[in-house]
DNA sequence: TTATACAAAATGATATCACATTATGAGTGG
DNA sequence: CCACTCATAATGTGATATCATTTTGTATAA
């Protein structure tokens, strides 16, 4: 097992370093699902001692990213048919709500923002930097609920994110053929403040991925 | 400050047990919002080390029960008006979906069961017994919401309740005033297998507990 | 070959300790 | 009465050690 090094800023306790680079690691599918961790692997691993490393994965198990069985091990639960279709569900369910409750809050330079965000993804796009890809394509949606600034949805939708994480990874140099942007529809419907319009724009954005996803799942049964 | 003890099974985990008695602490209100705590303030009244108390309050605060500051303070958040209306907003949402999915997959014995948590409400209700309320008000929309084996909304669910905890729990007294049972309501629409009523019972108890938690606010503006 | 038993190694859990950082409060000067 | 300084206490963090439990691998028996 090799789990991806991430950047650690001086300022950033062990425990936060740990939580993040297994975050990343989930993300990016570098841990496949089912394969078995324990505790002071990951800290041998990470050059750390076993108390911050088991902090991150308590975090992260919160989170339904990480499981953590009886039999002393832990690992990132399988997908199944079933599974992914509630996940996707509720990530249109949830991040249609949190864009209409942001939607009177956005600001036209904040919308400018988010443009850049996108522009920035067709880059990454162009230049097959999928981690990238990736990356922003969270903030982008992130920063659009955030600008509710009573939002309580980002920190649910990141959960959701973290279980599909692996998943969606798999699906993303699909995308890219598919050719239809749907970030385009949110922003057009973001300026005309339609929320009719943002929220169809945001569910095919989601589902787009959720149709593909469901593609890679059929193609790779799990391992008897 | 007075943590109310929970009970501690012998093969529960010291950081477990921890967690379970900060939740529930979290739940009743027996933190008010604002208080400021310590790790070791806690370990020390819980009579354990910090280390078990520290896994404790960070699986808490990844789920926004408990907020983890800069200044070497941990707090349970602040409510204002804003806040509230979110939270509340956002189980609405959630827990329609939840239900919406959850009904096909109910079946008539689940459906029973349901019922005998509702008449153990009407029980703890009528003994005054408003902690057993709580718990068996929860109960109940989890396993409603449970129904469907491969549900993924729960744990954030859960989450959302953990941080209007301590307001609901402040409201509940009020609530038996209104008489109105919207969990009757809910029972007819899962056996009537009636999705559009079963949202609209669920929307008007949520927020039934809504208003009456915003006429609490407003009595009891945070302390200057 | 398969099943069982058992010893050895690995693991999770938690208390303790050491260290750097931060808060606190008394004392001082304005 | 207020602002500032600084020594002391308190705190968060993380490494280490210990213990009980579980897993694992090997040897023995069926």
């Amino acid at each position: 097992m090799r789990i991806p090094e991430t950047p650690r800023s001086e300022d950033m306790t062990t425990q936060d370093y740990a939580y993040h680079r297994l975050r990343n690691a989930v993300i990016v599918g570098a841990i496949p699902p089912g394969t078995s961790l324990t505790f002071r692997g990951i800290a041998l691993e990470f050059g750390l001692s076993p108390t911050p490393v088991r902090e991150a994965i308590r975090r992260l198990s919160t989170e339904n990213a990480i499981e953590v069985l009886e039999n002393r091990r832990l690992r990132v639960p399988e997908m199944t048919a079933g599974r992914l279709d509630e996940l996707l569900e509720l990530r249109v369910s949830l991040e249609c709500h949190a864009a209409k409750r942001a939607l009177p809050h956005l600001t036209d330079l904040q919308i400018d923002e988010l443009q850049a965000l996108d522009d920035d993804m067709d880059r990454s796009l162009a230049a097959g930097d999928l981690d990238a890809l990736t990356r922003t394509n969270q903030t982008f949606h992130r920063s659009l609920y955030s600008a509710n600034p009573d939002q309580a949805a980002v920190p649910l939708v990141e959960s959701i994110w973290l279980q599909l994480g692996p998943f969606l990874r798999q699906v993303l140099h699909r995308i890219d053929q598919d050719g239809a942007d749907y970030h385009k529809a949110i922003l057009s419907a973001l300026r005309a403040r339609d929320a009719e319009a943002l929220t169809r724009a945001l569910e095919q954005d989601i589902r787009n991925g959720s149709i593909q996803a469901g593609r890679v799942l059929l193609d790779t049964p799990p391992a008897p």
